[in-house]
This record gives C-alpha cells, structure tokens and sequence, in this order.
DNA sequence: GGCAAATCCGACCGGTCGGTAGAATAATGT
DNA sequence: ACATTATTCTACCGACCGGTCGGATTTGCC
C-alpha cells in the first residue's frame, strides 16, 4: 500500500499550499510592496526559514499567490456557465456571477495586482495580462459561438463585445471599492443586460 | 513696491510646491508604500530634513500629492466642457477629454491611489472618496440640467448615469493599462456615445 | 552691512526589510 | 532500529525604511 507513491500528500506541499493561500490574501489586501515576508510569516504561522525553502524570493512566491487568487476568482465567475445553451445566457450569467459572487479577499486580483505592478516588476505584469487575455478570449469565444448560431449580432467584433463587458464590470468594482457600496456593480450589471439585448442579441423578428 | 507682500513666492514655497509635484508623479507610479521618501529626495534634488521641515509625515505628504495629482487629471478632463450649453454635448465633450488627454504620469489618480489605499490609510481613502463624489456629482448635475431642458430622458436616475460613465471609463483605464493599448478606451468611447444618443437623449420627434 | 528669521543640509536613529545558513526535528525506506 | 532524507526552526545579516535634529546657509529687512 505504501509502495512508491506517497499518502495524499506530503507535509512539504502542505505547508507550500498553506504559504500560498496566505500570501494570495495578504499580497491582494495590501499589495506586493505593501506586505512584507514578515506579515506572511505571521499569518501562516510557519517560519521565515520554511517560506524561504519553497520559495527563492518574494516575487516568485507573488506569482504564485496571483496564480491562486486568479484561479480561485475565474472559477467563479466561470460557474455553472457550461449548463446553459444559449449565448446571450451565458454572457447574463457570467455577469451575474461577477457581481453577485463574493471576492476573492482584497478584491478582484486582476484590478489589484494589475495596478500593484504597472511600475517595474515585468514577470507579474505579464501574468496579469496572461489573465485578462484568457478572460478576454473566453468571452469573445462565446460571442463568436452566438454569431454561428445566428443568436448574436454578427456585425460586432466579438473582442470588443469582450473588452466593453471586462471594462464596464472592472470599473463598477473600484467605483464600488471606494464608496464601500455596491450600488455601482448593480447598475452595471443593468446596463450590460440592456445592452445585450439591445444591441447583442439578433432580433428575429420585427 | 516691497511692503509687506512677498516676491511673487517665498522660496520655501517653491521647494514645498517642488517636493508635491515630485511626489505626486512618484506616488501615482509606484504606490505610496512603493516610493519611498528616500526616492522623492533623490527625485526632487532636495534632502531629507527639507522634506520633513514642510511635511510632518510621509501620509501627510501622500495627502498633498493625490490633491495635486487629481486636481491636474480633474482640470483636463473638464477642459472647455463650460463653452458648450447642450448637456449631451458636455458628457460627450468630458469623454473625449478623458479618452484623449495624456493622463498624469503613472495613469489615474483615482484609481492608483483608490487600489493603493484600500487598506487602513483613513484620511487618503476619505480624500479619494470625496474626489469621486466630487465627480460624480458633477456629471449628474449635467445630467439634471439637461433633464430640466428636456434634453434628456427624465425617467433615469442623474447619479445612475454618472456612475455608468465613470465605472466605464474606469474600467477601460485599467484594461488598456494591462494591455498597453488603449483600445479598450476606444471601445468605451463610442459604447458610451451611442448609449448617450439611444437611451439618454431625449427624442424630440419620432 | 549687519542681523534675525527662514530655509536647507546631511549625519544619524531605532526598526524593519528581504534574504541566508545551519542546527534541530520529523518523516521515510529498509 | 537505524540511517537518510525532507522539512522546519532559530538566529542572524547588511541594506534601507520613516523620521529627527542641530548646525550651516540663505533670505528679507533696516
């Protein structure tokens, strides 16, 4: 039973996991420059010396952390989204799950850490874009699947459908974030609705 | 011709306005725990104890440069919106501005300092709330005046439509930041304009 | 020119930063 | 049981952090 492969999982991934949630936290809160390796060691409970046996330096661990909170905030914004058909119902759904979904801790971690690394630091940035272009093309994706389907106007760039949609939900967060009121995400959410219908979804008739 | 009034500006004056202008740029780019007062001596060319003969801490000085910083992005964005009298113009007049103009060095403001100072740091999350408002307010007064008009569409909300306008642009700020593109400005620049045309502007015949 | 006030300079402070090294401990294969 | 390896802990490093302070220098006024 022990053979080669190991029980679950050894306590060095335990303890390499447990660094990582909490550094995906701390680093989204506060930010790269904002939280020092100090602050993670105190939140994890382990030691300076353990963090530096998985990790060769702050940024590296960064970048995992982003990984983390990225995965963790895509998936939801993501749910359920293969269980309907139609386009224009998943483009609504999506939106809902952005709005209604509560936050990875400190926010969404695109907008944090996409500001946090506009000055320098070149390996996050790249990861940062790497998030949104996958976001970006996920939702175009979509919109050309709704083009096939004759669901979807198809005199639109799919891109730019993706883009205004990215765009318009980023922006209602930090409105959101600095009045500490989500009234933003709502109206944004009301917004993009009208707009798919308006303006996105084919008419059949009339 | 000396009297009691100054030589157009004390020098001290001079070497305070020097020391928020520096660390206004500073601060827009690299975050407020990012710079740090050592970065804005060497920037500024002034030392150390003249920083802190001006300013008592470096949050106090953080508060000077955001007021700085925005008000340099407020006035741009504001430009000429005074010498045209339709409302719908204005709003389109302010997106133009907004998309067009060069921005403060290290982008907006509002969003830097809003992403920066999320954590703790009371009195700059109060100065950047109060800025949004400020804006906020000012857009749906346009709003309100062309609503008396009968310009525009009377069964929408002012602040409604202020808060649409910004999170978009916003939004399209952070995107074509992450990219280096400005694109997705582009793309809110004319989603916006339509929107104003089809579901603000009020149909005077039809 | 002289004098006081305003201004500036730069060495210095304790604390914290990211990062290191090696001893101590826990897990594993036989 | 034991040797080996994987993992963690503790103590420490030089650099830099925000902030201080007394003396040097400039400035404005008579």
């Amino acid at each position: 039973m022990t053979k080669k492969t190991r029980a679950a999982v050894t306590k060095g991934e335990r303890s390499r996991q447990k660094i990582v949630e909490t550094a995906a936290v701390l680093f989204n809160q506060k930010g790269f420059t904002g939280c020092s390796m100090g602050d993670i060691v105190a939140a994890s409970g382990l030691e300076k010396g353990t963090l530096y046996g998985h990790f060769s330096t702050k940024e590296e661990l960064a970048l995992l952390a982003f990984d983390y909170a990225w995965k963790d905030t895509s998936d939801k914004r993501l749910r359920n989204i293969d269980t309907v058909s139609n386009a224009v119902e998943k483009l609504r759904l999506h939106i809902d799950n952005y709005v209604n979904t509560p936050s990875f801790p400190g926010g969404c971690p695109l907008l944090n850490f996409a500001v946090d690394a506009d000055d320098g630091n070149l390996a996050l940035r790249t990861r940062v874009r790497k998030a949104l272009k996958d976001w970006e093309d996920f939702l175009a994706k979509i919109v050309e699947d709704g083009q096939s389907t004759g669901e979807i106007n198809p005199e639109i760039d799919p891109h730019s459908i993706a883009n205004l949609l990215i765009s318009t939900l980023e922006g209602a967060t930090v409105v959101a974030r600095i009045n500490k009121r989500s009234a933003a995400l709502g109206g944004a959410q009301r917004h993009l609705n009208l707009y798919l219908e308006t303006a996105v979804r084919l008419r059949t008739d009339s």
